[in-house]
RNA sequence: GGUGAGUUAUUCAAGUGGUUAAAGAGAUCGGAUUGUAAAUCCGCCGGCUAUGCCUUCGAAGGUUCAAAUCCUUCACUCAUCACCA
């Protein structure tokens, strides 16, 4: 039984920092019943989770099968000082209306996956805040200028004459400093962070918390382009609130090789079953896109139900493979003799009428399933089917 | 506070008075091919009912027949020296 549930929950590690101390907790678990905590972070600068996201909590939810409590930390005081690298103003700095409405979203995404009941949300400003200027310098005190230069991206910008600022010293700080507020047993998160997870062991050290958490890392998932890490602001990402349709396309157009990728780390198959599927599709005996059918079904389902999962791949299906139009798509009213190009922006399918123009030019535009070539086109009354490219359909009615 | 470098389209990045809506690359989009995949090839890639017109090169002014390019002021970014704690 412990040894199963280890298994289960070292799947797809990328690194495990104290498996020891993992494997004791289990086991004492399935011996006396006795729980430990286990924490993972999220910064509440964005408000929708995507499949980066689910692998995290997917391992929390294995950690929950076995007799762990999981702290979701809400990085809410961090996130009011806004992102220290400082890179671009993409990230800006939210006021707490924002951070609050954003943990909120997560909340009521995040028990899609986690059992409630298992799972207890926590917001660090509730002891940072109280830490004040004397904490801060105590905490400061814990660390060396020397050792926080290990880090990594640090030490390369320092290397490499970029500025570094104060105020990134001290997020790792805070971040390790969440583990000594929250005693945890074990904290996860993905492998760009081992620095800030160790900074928990160090400062549970330094504060004599009385137990080094145990870390756990999880890699990082790519995105739908296969090789920067799925986000929201690169656009490579599945967002689990997106509807079945989208989410089953998503995955449908993502590359094989990324296809295992996603098998390992989100499917809930087994580890035999997806090396059994790899060495069939290497022979030969199963088509790979079949593989990847049943993997965005599998994902669709998580987050809907099969119902739906089926329907959106036969709507898929009926508008790819067979060249069908799909059942729904976005209706408007022009009035008659309107230009086509001025139509397609109505509908939404084109940014502008230059765009139009220039898809049309290249064949990309056809009405009632026949391209058109005309760009000085206008519709006369009637109701007409819309298609620009492969996916961007809506239904014109002109009056 | 001193000094120096920089700010160009979605991103990176050329361009230092006039064929510049602005090279090149990436991303996106579209076409071919395919499994709607990947890879590859090709095209497009500011707006406008459009052989023309309009708006863009950090911001505002100015010089000029002509400015992304020269001048002035301002804002921001980075580096560097110094000073204070």
């Amino acid at each position: 039984m412990v040894s199963k549930a280890l298994e289960e929950i070292n799947r797809g590690t990328a690194e495990v920092i104290d498996s020891k101390r993992i494997e004791k907790l289990v086991s004492k678990y399935y011996d006396d019943g006795s729980t430990y905590t286990v924490k993972a972070g999220f910064d509440p600068t964005g408000a929708d989770l995507h499949l980066g996201h689910t692998v995290l909590l997917q391992k929390l939810r294995a950690f929950q099968n076995h007799g762990g409590r999981v702290q979701l930390l809400i990085g809410d005081f961090t996130a009011t000082i806004g992102d220290p690298t400082g890179k671009s103003e993409t990230r800006k700095v939210l006021d707490r209306e924002t951070i609050m409405a954003n943990a909120k979203t997560y909340q009521e995404q995040v028990f899609n996956i986690l059992d409630e009941s298992k799972t207890e949300v926590v917001f660090n400003s509730t002891w940072l805040n109280e830490l004040g200027a004397t904490g801060m310098v105590a905490l400061t005190t814990t660390f060396s200028v020397a050792r926080m230069l290990e880090r990594d991206d640090f030490e390369k910008r320092y290397k490499g004459g970029e500025s570094i600022s104060i105020s990134e010293f001290i997020y790792p700080l805070l971040q390790g400093y969440d583990s000594v507020a929250l005693k945890s047993d074990i904290e996860i998160g993905g492998t760009d962070q081992k620095f800030n997870l160790l900074m928990g062991r160090h400062l549970q050290r330094a504060y004599n918390v009385g137990k080094e958490q145990a870390v756990l890392m999880m890699p990082i998932l790519e995105g739908l382009d296969g090789v920067q890490k799925m986000s929201k602001s690169l656009n490579n990402y599945i967002g689990i609130t997106e509807v079945p349709k989208d989410i089953y396309a998503k995955t449908l157009s993502i590359s094989d090789v990324l296809m295992w990728r996603y098998y390992e780390l989100l499917s809930e198959k087994s580890l035999e079953e997806i090396a059994q599927m790899k060495e069939d599709v290497a022979k030969g005996t199963l088509h790979p896109k079949k593989v990847k059918e049943n993997l965005a079904l599998e994902l669709v389902t998580r987050f809907y139900n099969e119902e739906l999962a089926t329907l959106a791949k036969e709507e898929f299906d009926n508008v790819f493979k067979s060249n069908k139009l799909p059942t729904d798509m976005k209706e408007i009213e022009v009035e008659e003799g309107i230009w086509i190009c001025k139509a397609l922006v109505d509908a939404g399918m084109e940014p502008s009428t230059s765009q139009a123009r220039r898809d049309i030019k290249q064949n990309a535009v056809s009405i009632d399933q026949h391209k058109i070539s005309d760009e000085k086109l206008n519709l006369t009354s009637g109701e007409y089917i819309l298609q620009v490219g492969k996916r961007k359909f809506a239904k014109v009615k002109v009056k």
